[in-house]
DNA sequence: AATGAATGAGAATTCATTCAT
DNA sequence: AATGAATGAATTCTCATTCAT
């Protein structure tokens, strides 16, 4: 069955979630294929290789979150506190989608320093996060001087959250960490 | 030559380390064995798999955080200002010298819910943690009803540091955290 | 785009030289689809398969060798020490501009017996230079009892002296094979 | 089954067979394997991929032919006429009784220059060999200043007797080969 | 005729596990 | 208890070949 089966974006896709639930260890080229309708072997056909293909991955979970979700701090027609909000009702909404928690957090923790070219995606993919929050933190008229460690405590708190979600099949942990941070900065509850 | 080389509590503690600078999959029993100075063979003399090495790493682990840093909650003794210095300068002590990061942590991210043989002690490691902290909060005067989402935010807030010192490889990350707890629950700085 | 971009006989002159370069095996469809331009799919159109593909290659290189130079044997205008310092100089010529030693030569250790399909070219180009060599020596008036011999001698001299050439990377063990020859039959000096 | 059924020389002994037989492209892993009564995977025991087990063939098949066959120039209870036929009475005796001509030639035209961790063992068994020759032909009398160039002829025409002996399947090329040297050298015939 | 995605059979290699010594 | 050779299943990757467009 030739011709266009899938495309390169539709792998990444898919291969985004078998990573998520597996891991990029437990991961294989066969689980990814299986989950595209390919055989392992034609997944060569687009990447070179399991490190590249998680490499696109990473690469384009980065571009989605930075176009449709980090790019809200630059939106001039909202109000900081709804900033606020869409970022946490979207990252709630991809959690909650696609289950299984933050692949930056989880891959970066199973290959780092293994896996060196992991990192720079998914330190860029934090760094983001934390200058989005610092953008929004800034309008809500925190002091310059406390702002960046403001965001990436509220990433930290959202990562940890995630993680006993994780742990504990529960997502009431990362709810907890989203009201905590809705508390903090807006003082109101979710 | 049937002389015994090395001990179970050995190997457990030398599997510890490898596991966590490499992670669960991409350790291999060789790894372990050649950490401990014996060929991976012998290793099933002590363990009958790679799981269940894995599992009596956690739970000694476990052991080693409840006998000798979450059991400060109990020592009556100790204002609870105190414990709650300790247990801050106990982690730090633990991550900065085994480097590393928190092994829960990753491999709980890299096994939940592929193994779920892990996820029991995985689980009461992050609750007896948390109810650490809890006692501690208690006696430092917070009301009985914050003193739960209290104390997992601070696990929540600690993990996230160590998982960002890990990515960006930089402990101020994690530093920044238990700040963050000094300051919330002492009113003072590190 | 059905336009012809290539002829049959280009791919099998783009092949022979990926062939000598890198060996049957070592070669793939992909590197002598790059030599001439196409992709590895297209050849399919034009060859049945990878071993048809080589068979033409070396029944390609017979019609050349013996159309272009064994054939000098049978001109009746060339002095017979002429022709064969024409057929020295066109060897040295092709597998100098070639590089690469000799393709039948190392076709045929790599594929015999292995690929009996190559076996009839690669005896045929052997057999065709041996007689050429043959007759030769036989109008430069050796005993018709020994040209035979002296004939297959040559031959083996100059394969075993693309063979050095080859291994050690160096054109002298070539050339003496034909100083050899020279000296042996023409009494006189490359 | 465990414990010791074959040692590392017996794997290199099997498998230069299969080198030489099928090439050392076309030959697998599974295929030496097989010869040896292992599985494919339990070679990597004794070596670490197929491209060291070959070197080990070399390496193996070098020092076979400098201990019991090129030493023999160095023999001072031979005389000169002696050891030629010696010389020449063991490589028909090794390249007859195990077929399928010479390992060196073979691997050398089909990975040079592919594979340049082969070279080095294959110019070596040159060398070697025509080292060996240069001091039987220097005992032999023949003058200092063309005792190399003589040599190194001898070599190139047998190995280019075994190169037509492979491809036509009849050792009368080999034969022929020997038979010239002979006369050459010692003035009679076989 | 050319494309290029897909196939599927196998290639090399890895690794948890077994077991005779 | 330790060894280390052997296993065998799994894994990554390759490549000749097919075929709809």
């Amino acid at each position: 069955m030739p011709t266009q089966k899938i495309g390169k974006e539709d792998i990444v896709r898919n291969a985004l979630l078998v990573f998520k639930e597996q891991g990029y260890h437990h991961t294989t080229m066969s689980d990814i294929g299986k989950a595209c309708g390919l055989l392992k072997g034609s997944l060569y056909h687009h990447f070179s290789g399991k490190e590249q293909l998680m490499e696109a991955v990473l690469e384009n979970l980065n571009q989605y979150y930075e176009k449709k979700i980090f790019q809200i701090a630059d939106n001039p027609d909202l109000a900081p506190a709804d900033k606020l909000r869409y970022l946490i009702e979207k990252s709630v909404e991809i959690f909650f989608t696609q289950r299984v928690g933050c692949l930056m957090a989880s891959i970066g923790l199973e290959t780092t320093p293994i896996r060196p070219s992991f990192s720079a995606e998914i330190q860029r993919f934090f760094t983001s996060w934390a200058q989005c929050m610092e953008c929004i933190l800034t309008e809500l008229g925190h002091p310059h001087a406390q702002v960046a460690t403001m965001a990436w405590q509220s990433v930290a708190e959202v990562e940890g959250g995630l993680l006993l979600a994780q742990v504990f099949q529960d997502d009431t942990y990362l709810h907890n960490a989203h009201k905590n941070i809705y508390n903090r900065f807006l003082n109101n509850s979710l």
